[in-house]
DNA sequence: TAATAGAACGAACGGTCGTGCTATTATCTA
DNA sequence: TAGATAATAGCACGACCGTTCGTTCTATTA
């Protein structure tokens, strides 16, 4: 097979939304009719939520193609090689993660997008939207010490998430909600860590107070650094 | 090999500190001579960094095995099978997080107990006692869609210190020094969730600056529960 | 010193992994 | 409708997985 060149980024700043499905197309192999173009949405589909079940690389080429009845070669043609298949299924939960979660709080604006972001975010984790909890959560501490285009591709959508989460919380200070003296990225990061530790409890114990917990820890979180005349 | 009778649990209460190593011992192979005393030992240290690196699936005994210049199977005869190994590693871990964060912690009371016992845990995280971060954040997640023995292991030591915090915050609020409006369990879940956090972002975007602010984050959120009279 | 048992070894097993190569089938276009 | 080619299946490969086995080395004990 020919080496094919690889655009793999372009650029080092960090874009705060991806509206856009991302331009970057990893090696993935060009459907050219309709035939396989559904075959590869459905292995795509069925690889997310394999992933986040089983993680990224316990996902394996054998059993997909079993549980899409599918022989393991056809499957494979699909994709180059298991690198450019996850870093696919890491681009295809990307997308359903804007989706979800980043698109429609872009229907408000300031404080109250803030909100949503928080808002959608947990429902996403609660409501099961992979199986397996929040997919970048499961990928990104599976692949903190596995350097690689796949773990390139999980800290640049986190980076874009957490971009995002900041500018809105930028936006609603240029527009006198919070507190100009929040530092964003404190505010930021405390959010999403109990976020992440609602996501883990709830898988680990199974216990879905967790999601109840964690969203009055983070109202309350952002109520103390809004101005007083946006108070609810 | 004969089957060994297993004294799985000795009760259903959750206690709070584990200070004694603990009494189950799953299916571990004994050994009666200095020499495979002193091998074993070593090979449960270099499971313990491997597995806190690569995760406990990830973890084979091929390269472990390699990697302490002794055979495979010289190796496998000291445990009776991969998932007793994993086992033995989750309860080395433990015994080496209770040392370093919990036994410590011990020497103070009530608050200040409280507060060492969250100081000690972000000095573990950061300073790399495991080189992959906080062992149990990562066992936790990798195992909490796989049932067995291990994932039953990681649940206990898990729950056993969150009730390790939750105690100490009981006697902090008996003690007069912490709210008694304060839930026990919200609050231990907002400063477990808010290190969690630190320990995740610290992996992935090589970011040491995530402790510092995730401590002033915690110190704050003590802050906030305590009486006025017992402010620092 | 001889007997015994723990500790480690090397080779091999069946199974599964990712990955190629080749043949067959299905679909689109001329 | 026939030829072209995309899509899929079949098969085999080498590597590595956990595991078992019989053997050898070595330390303790009788």
């Amino acid at each position: 097979m020919a080496k094919r060149p690889r655009t793999h980024r372009q650029g080092r700043t960090v874009q705060p939304l991806t509206v856009a499905a991302p331009a970057i197309v990893l090696g993935a192999v060009q459907c050219r009719r309709a035939r396989g173009i559904k075959t590869h949405g459905a292995i795509l589909q069925r690889a997310v939520n394999l992933a986040s079940l089983e993680g990224l690389e316990g996902l394996t080429i054998g059993k997909l193609a079993t549980s899409l009845k599918i022989s393991k070669s056809g499957l494979f043609a699909h994709f180059g090689s298991k690198e450019d298949l996850q870093c696919a299924v890491v681009q295809e939960a990307g997308r359903i993660f804007v989706e979800t979660v980043i698109r429609p709080a872009f229907e408000a604006q300031g404080l109250a997008r803030l909100r949503a972001l928080c808002g959608n975010w947990l429902g996403y984790a609660e409501e099961k939207v992979f199986p397996g909890g929040c997919f970048f959560a499961a990928a990104s501490l599976e692949f903190d010490d596995r350097p690689g285009k796949v773990r390139d591709l999980i800290i640049d959508s986190l980076k874009r998430w957490l971009a995002t989460l900041e500018q809105s919380v930028r936006d609603a200070q240029n527009a006198g909600e919070i507190n100009k003296d929040v530092v964003p990225r404190d505010l930021v990061f405390e959010i999403q860590s109990l976020a992440m530790g609602a996501n883990w409890a709830s898988r680990l114990f199974r216990d879905d107070g967790a999601f109840r917990r964690i969203r009055r820890a983070i109202l309350e979180r952002i109520d103390q650094a809004i101005e007083p005349h946006a108070r609810r």
